[in-house]
DNA sequence: GAAAGATATCTCGTATCCGAGGTATCATGG
DNA sequence: CCATGATACCTCGGATACGAGATATCTTTC
């Protein structure tokens, strides 16, 4: 997932380590700030894959920074992933919004549209959370409070997603 | 995570890892079943560590069952856990509503509205998601359609949990 | 009675990420 | 001129989870 964060920050901006750590603290309210030591031995694995450079610049305000900028495989690997249907076959909401984030890079809204279909798809399916079997759960059919109220928000989430999904799609597929 | 859903499960019932395995499920919606090698090692090294038993019972339906029961120490575990805040200050939402769907195994309303009074200080606190600084962030902020649902889902999101919270504690409390 | 399928558990290699700790550079204050 | 703090990068051990594959039991079906 933070290597398709990654991937999203540099696709057209050139960073240093520290301040895409920052980016990417910023982007989750920076509430929980990833750390250094998964950013960067990622960025070491990450070019030595060829999907990105780095050139050391001297240090201006500190410490010497290693500029980064993607390579054309890097920017195609993005591309790639966004347009990845196995990124949004998972329970992880994180990676779903982490996609969410970078889908303006894919330069073209038949693509875009393709994969917010593919993610209404798997919301509406019938084996979902909200379903038993092939009845509609309630939130009066969880015995304690507690799960009513799990149950409660993560009903206004997806209620919300769909009515967005669906909005968005039909002014993407207006324009094409 | 998935240790406390095993406590959660297994703290009032007896059941053998393949059950365990499809109440995991459940709880999910079916979406992204675990895996075996996930559940099997990790109920041994829990039984290692003294927090649950086994009993092997000969095969009834197919295979031989090694039906489990939380120790003393395992339940004290989850309980432990349940009260524990750490599991709240983090990003990813599962850790959270895993907690949720076992908060009423804690038998005390006032520790259970402690537990949702640090969530709610936790979601409203200034440094969020939802703030640049001190300014409170709108859709319109961002420049792209998709960032814009990103936030707007969020904030959604965000805005069902603190109405239901608010109304819960306040249940809570009226009955203490 | 053989094959197929559901039940039930297990091992092992791999991927991702955390967190504690270490190192080095440069600016600022005392 | 020395301490402190911000900047910037790094290593290493450990935790958590996945996924492919193996194995064994019992029932049902042909």
């Amino acid at each position: 997932m933070l290597e398709l964060v990654i991937l999203g920050f540099l696709y057209d901006e050139r960073l240093h380590g520290y301040d895409l750590r920052k980016r990417i603290a910023a982007l989750t309210g920076h509430v929980r700030p990833i750390a250094d030591g998964t950013l960067y031995p990622l960025l070491k694995r990450m070019e030595a894959a060829g999907l990105l450079t780095r050139e050391l610049q001297p240090g201006q305000v500190a410490a010497p920074r290693h500029m980064l900028s993607l390579t054309s495989e890097g920017k195609k690997a993005l591309l790639d992933r966004l347009r990845e249907p196995d990124e949004l076959f998972i329970t992880d909401e994180n990676r779903w919004f982490a996609l969410l984030a970078f889908l303006r890079h894919l330069d073209d809204p038949a693509a875009q549209a393709a994969v917010l279909q593919r993610r209404l798809d798997f919301l509406t399916q019938p084996a979902s959370f909200f379903w038993d079997g092939d009845r509609p759960l309630r939130a009066a059919d969880f015995d304690d409070p507690f799960r009513q109220g799990l149950f409660t928000i993560a009903t206004a989430t997806t209620r919300t997603e769909l009515k967005w999904l669906r909005e968005t799609l039909a002014t993407l597929t207006q324009v094409s």
